[in-house]
DNA sequence: ATTATAATTTAGGTAAGCCTAATTTTTATT
DNA sequence: AATAAAAATTAGGCTTACCTAAATTATAAT
């Protein structure tokens, strides 16, 4: 019996569906420090949710939990809200990409169906937040993306920003002092032997920025034919 | 030591302010009706609120209570989101005036300061919400009006609309469609001598409009001189 | 294959903010 | 002044979502 569900669940929820995008399962541990909570609590709540009707998700003790079906439209109504948030403070409200991730973290939990409605009617139905991530449309459907990791392109050669990693604040404040934003066209110019820090040349700004590779890891991108 | 104080905590506050507002104490079952919860659980709150360092109300046993200074302070913080985000909906995102108040309800507890900022600036500094309540300025100053009740007109007189109340969606459609809204010009027409209720004409709609006696103690207008 | 380390789970407990039922105090009515 | 009714308080409990410490299980390193 579906019923309203509360807001730290839905926090669980967002960050299970983060974690197992790419398969797989999400670990106690990963959660528990990305939800600022002990792994006890963790194991605690999913246990919990493993046992609702329907199951919000599968739980195997120590294997980690994956959302149901059931769970993981739970987790893509926030995630809509979330992103739909994003992306009206930046254009409505004069927001920076840095400012927007804390504060929707907050609003996703307040907003009703009405003020999604009237947002997303505002924005003119909007298919991606600041960072490039998609939005789930109003059933919920979320398109696949064709993206490669900005480490794996080859030097000499060139792509477009598809989405960059939207949590650090700082992060996003380095990435667009050198207009590294969903977009932009890049190209590398070289890669350390060692630790495989990158150069990449920005062709709308002329900059040069360096991009180590763990950041390099989470930069989507659409490599250039 | 001003800690971060809870949703609930939050509106114990607006509430007791509310009732505050022309002097007295508010009562505990005034409360619980007003927060839909029971007296006993109020008693417990109003009792923790009076022991806090400093408090938030003074609290005498069977004598209701009332917002100190401190706790004023704080309920006005809450006052100014709700009024800020009710004008916010209707002239940026096409609210009607009867949607606003549930909507605010909950989001003026995930307003952060910032937003709160970009908002009020995005309207420039509005003085009043959609119900013609006024709006706390950033240092929480709130302005005195002079306002009578529309009860209190004699018959011929004429009046402007200053408030109206806020709570009910029903009323406020009543309302609506007659043109009965902040700013608007009214004449009371007739006054039933037994049960007191009011035919007013409204100058702009042309429309005339029946107001009961509880309704009229709750629209408040200034009188033409 | 042991053994050490890391991850996870279990056990027991806390704080907020509610509840109902019983009791006390105040206020209103005869 | 006595009594009835209404309002408020106290007592005892519950649920949610956390916590720490101890125990267990899985994984990695010898
Ligand atoms: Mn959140
Ligand atoms: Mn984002
Ligand atoms: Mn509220
Ligand atoms: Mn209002």
């Amino acid at each position: 019996m579906p019923q309203k569900i509360s807001e730290n669940i839905q926090d669980y929820l967002k960050r299970i569906y983060e974690f197992t995008l790419s398969g797989g399962r999400a670990s106690t541990n990963q959660l528990a420090q990305a939800l600022g909570i002990s792994a006890a609590s963790v194991t605690n709540m999913v246990q919990k949710l493993s046992k609702t009707e329907p199951p919000y998700l599968t739980y195997e003790k120590h294997q980690g939990v994956k959302l149901t079906p059931f769970g993981e439209q739970a987790a893509l109504k926030i995630i809509r809200r979330h992103r739909l948030i994003e992306i009206y403070l930046v254009e409505k409200l004069g927001y920076t990409w840095d400012e927007v991730h804390a504060e929707a973290e907050i609003l996703e939990h307040a907003m009703s169906p009405l003020l999604e409605k009237r947002i997303d009617a505002a924005l003119d139905h909007p298919k991606f937040d600041p960072h490039g991530d998609p939005i789930p449309d109003i059933n919920l459907e979320i398109p696949e993306i064709e993206q490669t990791a900005l480490s794996s392109l080859e030097i000499g050669n060139k792509g477009r920003v598809l989405r960059v990693p939207n949590e650090d604040p700082q992060v996003l404040r380095y990435l667009g002092k050198f207009g590294i934003r969903p977009g932009a066209h890049i190209k590398l110019i070289s890669r350390t032997p060692y630790d495989q820090t990158m150069r990449i040349k920005i062709t709308e700004t002329g900059n040069e920025a360096v991009i180590g590779p763990s950041l390099g890891n989470k930069i989507s991108i659409a490599k250039d034919s």
